[in-house]
DNA sequence: CAATAACAAGTAAACGATTACAATAATTAT
DNA sequence: ATAATTATTGTAATCGTTTACTTGTTATTG
């Protein structure tokens, strides 16, 4: 491969003249532009990232720290962070954390060796509990989770606020044993609790939420259990996608129709939710926005490091399907005059 | 942040042993071992990785180009490759390519930009049909998509044969009109067709397959054509998650109910595929061993350049369930006999 | 027309590691 | 005890850029 040298002694120029065409600077002459650009071609030279890297100390590279990309929604949110970056001549490097701290840690560690110009990270609690961007030597913009007195950058969707939605729609269709399985390792999962149990109390209802592990096993074992319960929830809420799927094994396994038996509603809008009979009522996150919004967001701290924090805070869409519909008039006709 | 002569300084070394130390080398005692480790902890160092790659010529980073992550097959496999990847100390770059090929060919130009150590690659039909390793300037292992002369290092499922068992399995179960979806843009959707068609032809049956790209959309779409034909498909085999799904939903709106209107049987075991009713026959493919054999196979070709190309063949499972079920007796006994 | 500004192009010093080679010290062999 | 060998350590060149600074030209201005 040929480098700046050879291409500068080909086109007659000083490697710097190569190196500020190449960079697309200001301050050469047409003359000496088409010359370099000749060379270029003739060569077929392309910079060399390392050298560029090391010399310039920038590497146009950032990181992505998720929890797992198999969780369809962060599946969705780094294809768009990665559409956004590449465009823009960046590089990502993806990491799953599991949400395990000591692998978060490892991740971040070698983000600081890589030299990132800042990451976008979906945070465990522990971390998230004790944020600050500046034990970070790069930018960082939250996703997904950020605490309402957390000071830093983040794209976040109005968690209670949908899920008080989400609930406030069951209660409305006459359910009111209303279970919750929320997820226990994130901050996502509790807001999500909290909009439920928020919409519950505002009915005066009796909240009954259970935690689990934000996996189809765990949820499927989690559902089980809640639909153990005396008496049984007359309708089911799941804080996630992975958790719906998990809940929506166990009343199947426990041959539970729904609404008839329980209605169900959820978060994230997956294909399958429309597959199943009836098809699930769900709140629909704006995936593509939040990974759009979050690489925007980190761009600019980039280029402005002391600019003021900012939040962007995303509405859920409330999906209505199916599996919550209203329940028999007798009890519905009585809670709505209640109101 | 320290460099590596700060080191050398505070440890009253040379440079050269705090590098050797740094890279694990032999012929550094342990005395001087030990003040360098020390003096690293002091300061906090860590070798600049820029530094490193553009002296050593190695990067220790491979690519990872596929359609599309947000293919649950690709998701998976992707997610195996990371896995191993970080364990080993190795950066992935991971690119989306849509099954463009002018996409992917800006993509392998950036890991030959990036200098990267090697790629996986997942081909468009177009450069598969040409594809030479002898091309690229790094190490190429090919997965999920493979001609039988292409020679290259490669990962695949035996799909010809996977297909077969798939549709053979339907016909003993009493399908005779049996229609295919497969996916027209990868290599993996034609050798499905092949091994579908040839168990048609097997058994005397007359094919009938519709290609379709692989989206959820399109499949949607070639599925509801294919079921206004008369006489109608009394059975669908769909070549890949994507189209299962894309199929699975033009059923649910025309109303058609499983195996009773008609069969249905796919790729991928995916979560969903339990949860519909009845659950759907599928050929599971293992996509965490395709992964773990790709990064494998580029390692050793990596350390071994000249060794002889490899391509590693996966089974796929079936998975037998509901959407399969054996037809009325009258007709499947009389096949079973005939056989 | 001289003085000054504006612009183009070149020179050479970084950036922070790795590594070939030389030099020295410590062992072992004779 | 000396030579030969081996194990450590240090010196300095090198990887391929970017960029501050210098020099040389050309255009502008009073």
């Amino acid at each position: 491969m040929a480098n700046i040298k050879e291409v500068a002694h080909h086109a007659g120029v000083s490697v710097a003249s190569v190196s500020r065409v190449m960079a697309g600077h200001a301050g050469v002459s047409e003359a000496t532009r088409q010359r370099v650009l000749a060379a270029v071609k003739a060569l077929d030279y392309r910079p060399d990232l390392a050298a560029r890297r090391l010399r310039s100390r920038r590497t146009d590279t950032i990181g992505l720290i998720v929890s797992d990309i198999r969780n369809p929604f962060f599946t969705e949110v780094s294809r768009a962070v990665e559409d956004v970056a590449y465009q823009q001549q960046w590089r990502v490097i993806l990491c799953n954390a599991d949400e395990n701290p000591d692998k978060e840690a490892a991740y971040l560690d070698l983000m600081r060796d890589e030299n990132v110009s800042g990451v976008i990270l979906s945070p465990t609690l522990a971390r998230l509990a004790r944020f600050r961007p500046a034990d970070y030597p790069f930018p960082v913009v939250l996703i997904d989770r950020c605490e309402r007195d957390t000071a830093a950058d983040a794209v976040v969707l109005d968690n209670v606020d949908a899920a008080y939605r989400l609930a406030a729609h069951l209660i409305e269709n006459g359910y009111r044993r209303i279970g919750c399985l929320y997820g226990a390792v994130s901050a996502t999962g509790h807001q999500r609790q909290e909009g439920y149990a928020a919409a519950m109390a505002a009915y005066g209802l009796k909240p009954q939420a259970v935690a689990a592990q934000a996996t189809i096993d765990q949820a499927r074992t989690a559902a089980r259990n809640l639909l153990q319960q005396e008496p049984r929830p007359d309708a089911l809420l799941a804080s996630s996608g992975l958790i719906l799927l998990g809940t929506t094994e166990a009343l199947r396994e426990a041959q539970l129709r729904f609404p008839e038996d329980l209605a169900l509603a959820g978060f994230d809008d997956l294909p399958w939710t429309r597959l199943v009979e009836p098809a699930i009522t769900v709140i629909a996150q704006p995936t593509d926005d939040l990974g759009r919004a979050a690489i925007h967001l980190l761009q600019q701290r980039i280029a402005q490091p002391d600019q003021a924090v900012r939040r962007v805070v995303l509405r859920g869409e409330l999906q209505v399907r199916g599996s919550s519909a209203r329940r028999s008039p007798i009890r519905t006709g009585h809670l709505l005059t209640a109101m």
